[in-house]
DNA sequence: TACTTTGTTGGTCACTTGACCAACTTGGAG
DNA sequence: CTCCAAGTTGGTCAAGTGACCAACAAAGTA
């Protein structure tokens, strides 16, 4: 009888449910495929959640913090703001394309819990997405020796905006160069509303 | 006993299958469910359906149809393109915003499609978007006159990738007034790839 | 009318699912 | 060592599921 902390447990079945809704969807989330995937007992998952519901909240969680996590790394080490966004979102399509079925789990599970009485939890998630977007502007804006001539939580929305529909875009067609053609578009868009920084921007920081 | 013709009654049972289906999400697409909300005998989806999986396929498929059909009966009517395209995307996520579980479930059966062996479903929904964003793309330049400076192609799917990731960010946040302003910024970038039809575009035409 | 085809129905079967539990095992406290 | 709380396990249960079918009814056909 393997002895396991619970906290280890814990994370263990939800490592586990993750590949198993990687895998096959969030139909395919049962408590059962769960315990067959952790190689445990059925009763295990029991023991640790309370119900089958309290463990889709934790993975979808879970999920909602590795995907703030992981937008937070990302840097823009290009010079100019058109490079750094073609840069970075080209990164980003080519992060769905290394594996399109975690980023479809990804969606199914955002649009599982906005369904159930959890808005909140899709709320948080794009966020989290939003308030990266923006320090990856403000970043790649100092280091571009600019400054955005717009709101840049609207700009960061618009990041947001573009990034999602990249992701359903390439989805649905796996077109890699028009994906990349759109985001040069938007990029180049997204670049007009920059100006150099003046004496008086300098002094005003 | 009520004697309808197959065809109707596939009608009957799909409709019902995507009030269904709009109403508890993919998860809640049972016979059982389908055959209750059509008031209609278990039995009977067994007698149209070989099998839910092809209940299943028939809903995807009329909800892709509908919606290429709404897509293309949408018409800019604005003088300049950037307000055409502002009136345009303002409307969708209008709609959007009147019927937010509606489009929920456009979203999971798009994605439910793509993650079975239907790949060619979601690709044909979104190419068939893109092709009436194309249209419209046309057609509100011939109004205001002028003509597209870049690849057709690629702008219309630039404005779907703005729907897509539109639509997931108001289902996320509910944010009308932030969308409003990413669409403001996203028209004005795409009237940017416009100029004014000269003679020589009206002569080669 | 008699007969065939098509449509309809309620019920049943095998199976999966989430939840639950009683028995058992382990490690630590006294 | 003894005892107890915490942890673990296999099994069971009721509910729900998709598929299927035999019996029946309504139209069409000769």
């Amino acid at each position: 009888m393997r002895r396991i902390p619970v906290e280890q447990r814990r994370e263990e079945l939800i490592a586990a449910a993750i590949r198993v809704v990687t895998r096959g969807g969030v139909g395919a989330l049962t408590t059962r495929a769960v315990a067959a995937e952790a190689g445990m007992p059925l009763g295990a998952i029991h023991y640790i959640f309370a119900s089958q519901d309290e463990l889709i909240r934790a993975v979808t969680d879970v999920i909602r913090d590795e995907e703030r996590l992981a937008a937070e790394v990302v840097s823009l080490e290009a010079q100019t703001i058109e490079d750094a966004l073609c840069a970075g979102l080209g990164a980003y399509v080519r992060l769905v394309e290394s594996d399109p079925t975690k980023e479809l789990a990804v969606l199914e599970l955002a649009l599982h819990s906005r369904r159930g009485d959890r808005h909140d939890t899709m709320r948080d998630q794009w966020s989290g997405y939003r308030a990266a977007a923006r320090g990856l502007l403000e970043q790649a804006a100092v280091r571009a020796g600019v400054t955005w001539t717009l709101d840049l939580d609207d700009l960061a929305r618009m990041l947001i905006v573009a990034m999602d529909g990249l992701t359903l875009g390439y989805l649905a067609d796996g077109d890699l160069d028009a994906a990349d053609r759109a985001i040069a578009i938007l990029a180049a868009a997204l670049a007009t509303h920059t100006r150099p920084l003046t004496a008086e921007d300098v002094h005003a920081h």
